[in-house]
Parts: structure tokens; C-alpha cells; sequence
DNA sequence: CGTCTATCTTGACATCTGTCGAAACAGTCG
DNA sequence: CGACTGTTTCGACAGATGTCAAGATAGACG
């Protein structure tokens, strides 16, 4: 079976094109460009990476992906921090993109964004191509 | 193509069986052990978001993963930042278990573990249920 | 053995991050 | 309107992080 042959991790930066040694002039055409891309996409998707490498956040993303609608309050209860904290990790989740939300009277609810999770996953392990 | 409900995020930290709470002193049972199995898991987790979370790692993440070995040398030449930085990232990477390295003479190189890439794609896409 | 190259470690420093308490803002209810 | 609950913002602070320069270590080569 083919394990999942990551992604992100296998986006080889250098079979893009005509890549490699097509000619001498490596250090100045498509070699800088795919690479200048990779760059940009490292930048690009870093930020989700950091928003989900706290173990608060990442347990905070699950809670909301679990229920289609989460509520501030209950997703305070399940944690020893105080609101405040909580409320600011769901504002880095929202700024990454991963989450958004949506006040009904009261409550706040938070739903997960599918969008930011594929990019992830497609970086991880989807992209077909890579196999090493 | 993938609409895999992603997991972490969907690990329902309740659904667990009664996962055997042998221990005794246990303030509730099943509820409490399941999150803190899912806090665990959070914890354990969050650190490899959190290595793939700076843009340099990310890119590096890629190019390691791109060759079957790379040379330190390689990836230094392929960032503006200094060796000592680029060491103190790989370093980084290494212990997140992401990567590994061995020394062949004078040259370094490095490679992707298969293993930890694994955990986070089951972790963002795969998995189907919980946890297993 | 000495020297050179490649890589890692150490120490220092500016910045970012996670956390809290206090206060402000948004809505509901009496 | 006024009091109360839920959520976010503000200000502050300890600790972590990314980066560099300088020095240390590992192995190759003469």
C-alpha cells in the first residue's frame, strides 16, 4: 500500500517545469522562481501550522470541528485557563482562517472553516504526484 | 476530491468506550479520562504543528522531503539566514521527530520520518473515527 | 600532526507568545 | 432604565522563540 507520501513536504519545489539542468542558468529562472514560490507558500501556510502548535488551540479546533456550532462558554468550561486566554486563541484561530463566527444574542459560536483544513491536509498528505 | 471531515479536529474526545479508568482516585471516570486523553493527545500533537510552524522549518520540511537525503550545505545555500539558525531549526525538526540525520564523512544529511508526517495527515484528514 | 571545511553549540538580544486581572462592550431580562 | 451574563479588549509580565556572532567539534586531507 502507498503510505501517504506527505506533501507539503513533497511539493519538490524543483519539478515544476522543465526543471532542473534544462540549463546552465539555474540560479536565475525557473529554479528562483519555483523556489521564490515555495518560499511564498511557506510564508503562506506556516501561520496555520503556528495557530495549531498550541495544544490549547489545536484542542480548541477539535472541540469546534466535533460540533457544528460550539459555544464560547462551553469550550471555556472544558479548560483550566481563564476567558479571557481562551477568547485570545480563538481570535489567532480566526485570523488564521481556520475558524469563524457568528453572534446569536448571547453566545458567540464558533464553526470550523473547511477550506483552511483542506490546504492543510492537501499539504500533507493528499497531493498525488509527490511519492518520494 | 478530499472532503474528508478532517479528525483531529473531529476526534470527539467523547467517544470514547470506557476506556478502562482503572485508576481509582479518579475524580470522575470516563468524561475525565477522555479529555484528559484528548488534553494528552493535544499535547503530544501540538509540538509537530508547532515545529512545521515557522516558514523556515516548513521550507525546510519541503526540501528534505523533496531529496531522499539532504545535505545541510544544500538546504544553508537555499535561505538567507545564517548556518547557526538554519542548525537551530533542523535541531528543531529533529526533536519535533520529524526529521533525522546522520553524519557520512564531513557532510550531514538529512531525511523526513514517514512516521510523525503520518500522525499529522491522520490527524488532519485520515482517520476515520476515533482514534485508534 | 596541523590545517581546512562543514556543522553544531553557546551566549546574547530583540521580539513574540501565553496568561492573567481589570475593564469595556453586547445582549437579555426584570 | 438598570442589573446581570457572556465575550472581547487592554495592559502587564514571565517565559519562549528566531536570529546572529563567536567559539567548539568532527572528519578530510596533506
Amino acid at each position: 500500500m502507498s503510505k501517504q507520501p506527505v506533501s507539503v513536504l513533497t511539493s519538490r519545489p524543483d519539478e515544476e517545469p522543465a526543471e532542473q539542468s534544462s540549463g546552465a542558468a539555474l540560479a536565475c529562472c525557473a529554479p528562483l522562481a519555483a523556489r521564490a514560490r515555495s518560499t511564498e507558500q511557506a510564508a503562506a501556510v506556516a501561520p496555520l501550522f503556528k495557530a495549531l502548535g498550541d495544544p490549547v488551540r489545536l484542542r480548541l479546533m477539535s472541540m469546534i470541528a466535533s460540533s457544528a456550532k460550539a459555544c464560547v462558554c462551553d469550550l471555556t468550561d472544558a479548560f483550566d485557563v481563564s476567558g479571557p486566554t481562551i477568547s485570545h486563541h480563538l481570535k489567532v484561530l480566526r485570523e488564521a482562517g481556520l475558524v469563524d463566527c457568528e453572534r446569536r444574542g448571547t453566545w458567540v459560536y464558533y464553526w470550523v472553516r473547511p477550506q483552511a483544513l483542506e490546504s492543510l491536509g492537501t499539504l500533507l498528505g493528499a497531493a498525488g504526484g509527490a511519492a518520494g
